[in-house]
DNA sequence: TGATTGTATGTTATCGTTAATCCATCAAAA
DNA sequence: TTTTGATGGATTAACGATAACATACAATCA
């Protein structure tokens, strides 16, 4: 028995061909006759054989590992992704790392580093905002990459994302049609594309419906994220002087909800309330709202762009906007006394 | 300028230096003297060098990654834990890759196998149930490991777990010293070991009470798992022969919840509701929920178990139990119609 | 003064795998 | 017969870093 782990040197000894026979052998070189392969595959299986990655890596260059960076994982919307994602890799022979920047925004670039140093084939990236610098450490390293959910402005780079803007129109045609006039509108991240896209998008909408951009209180979104945070979003949401609230993103829509539930507040009886991200499209452990998503393709579409991106490097810079849909879970209606 | 990556190499012919002199400045070698180390460090920085980790892992067999190997990512329970975890191990220099068997049971050998293969210096495992040969495929292949949050029957491993039996017990005393009677007990997934002692220490702490055990109504796990993935729990519920509801995680506490909302039953007026996880301790944009868990500290006390193995191979293993507390958040009070 | 120690480096040999070449052998084609 | 071309494989040289050992020179000590 040897110590060690076993290695192409190992099983060489064991069926006396050569270690770059046994090489070729177990990545299924089809140069080699089959009865060669099958004798050299099934010596390697018992004798419990683990291809050492790093040294393979090492020498092919490739070491089948994609990396995600996110920001972190307490966002069922991530998460949601993120599974998806793993699959879609797994389906062709890839291992997804995840790298989480725990809320700092400052660890990008250092998980970035991490990740061309462990030698991924390539990154899928949630840009925050104003994150150019270290899009351009990537391009730097010739690190192929995609940016998810957000675009990166001046940022010519593969890009799959929602269609914030429709989804911000969508909401805000919606409350408009069911008659709503007044609104609350508990921002995200300021700054960030996405924000600034919906926000637009349903400025756009009521605006159209002959609603003025006054008679929308809209909560900045640190403060929501404070809030949030503090487990005290109550505070937020008075006074009253609204029928409709937007969020940001459905964590918040949750809590907002559990808030006015405690003031005895119906939804959608007193108070409408619509929402964006794709929470309930992978988790129907929670309870149903009205929001503004689009399906698990961002996680697709954004692994299938990387692996072409990876291909060929050369590839022109592509950027997928997916259309996004209101999903109607009956947190709206129209607004009270107003039947 | 250079084509491709920066190697020690270039740096060494940058700076007049030996291959192996750049190297070990660069890992701060205290045998050099601080000028030579400051001008290759600097040396290296301007000129963008990252470390070939492949290449380091491989001649000093350590990669500084520690995989942990986790059933999904729709589980928050499990979501906050790989937060802390990486928190824990970024501190000491080391990256978490999350391998995700996507509630795949027999993925998992193929997952340490990969880990394994990757090089990982050690391996965090939450077991499912009847999992002895993925362990001992660790075991055989000295790969340091930490079982978490559920010891695995006759296998000798470091393991770090709550006391689930004492916290079965915890929710059958609470429930039964306000008064309750009946019961509906949501299980888990049958045979894990949380499952049994959960149960076990429930049905103690009735019987303790003089409540005899037919009093429960048990819905096996897997109708549980199902019900909750087809988003339809309500069935379950009745007849609602009970007045109090013991959950096994808190997503279902929350589906059942938001079911019992839409029939217009009251918690904790009708039915009071408790369960197990830690949801709560990390992520406030849930309800309240009367729930019984530890700290985050499974978390930190595994990545401490796991790098003290790595250490020092030769340690006897270790059990870790954690003491669990019930946190009162209001859904549980006297049942309807006895104060 | 010669021996010894220590400091600051250079040399050389791997780690395990894969890529690039090269070399037999044998059969079919010219 | 010689040429050509598959076969089936062996040889050799990397990949980039680190470990073990060796060396040169100065300082110290008996």
């Amino acid at each position: 028995m040897k110590a060690g782990r076993i290695t192409l040197k190992d099983i060489s000894l064991e069926c006396g061909y050569t270690v770059n026979t046994v090489s070729r052998a177990l990545r299924n070189d089809p140069h080699l006759p089959e009865s060669t392969r099958v004798l050299i595959q099934d010596t390697a299986k018992s004798m419990g054989y683990i291809r050492n990655s790093m040294a393979s890596s090492l020498r092919s260059g490739r070491s089948h590992i994609v990396a995600v960076i996110v920001n972190d994982l307490h966002n069922q919307h991530f998460c949601d992704l993120l599974n998806q994602m793993d699959r879609e890799l797994r389906k062709v022979d890839y291992n997804l790392m995840i790298l989480c920047m725990q809320l700092d925004d400052s660890l990008a670039e250092e998980l970035i580093h991490t990740a061309i140093s462990l030698g991924v084939d390539g990154i899928l990236y949630f840009p925050n905002f104003g994150q150019r610098h270290y899009i351009e450490y990537m391009t730097g390293n010739n690190m192929p990459f995609v940016l998810l959910d957000r675009r990166v402005n001046d940022v010519d780079a593969d890009t799959v994302r929602c269609d914030d803007l429709q989804g911000g129109y969508l909401a805000g045609r919606h409350l408009a049609e069911l008659g709503h006039r007044r609104f609350l509108f508990l921002s995200g991240i300021e700054k960030s594309s996405s924000q600034m896209d919906r926000f637009n998008g349903f400025l756009q909408a009521i605006r159209e419906n002959g609603i003025p951009g006054e008679n929308v209180r809209a909560i900045p979104g640190e403060q929501v994220e404070e809030a949030l945070a503090q487990d005290n979003i109550a505070p937020l949401l008075f006074p009253m002087d609204y029928t409709a609230i937007v969020s940001f993103r459905d964590e918040v829509s949750y809590a907002v909800m559990t808030a006015l539930y405690e003031k005895g507040i119906s939804i959608p009886g007193d108070i409408s309330i619509i929402s964006f991200d794709n929470l309930r499209a992978e988790n129907p452990s929670r309870p149903a709202l009205t929001s503004i998503y689009t399906d698990r393709s961002i996680a697709e579409i954004g692994v299938k762009l990387l692996l072409e991106r990876m291909e060929d490097p050369s590839l022109p810079p592509r950027s997928v906007v997916l259309p996004v849909q209101i999903f109607d879970y009956g947190t709206t209606a129209v607004p009270k006394g107003a039947s």
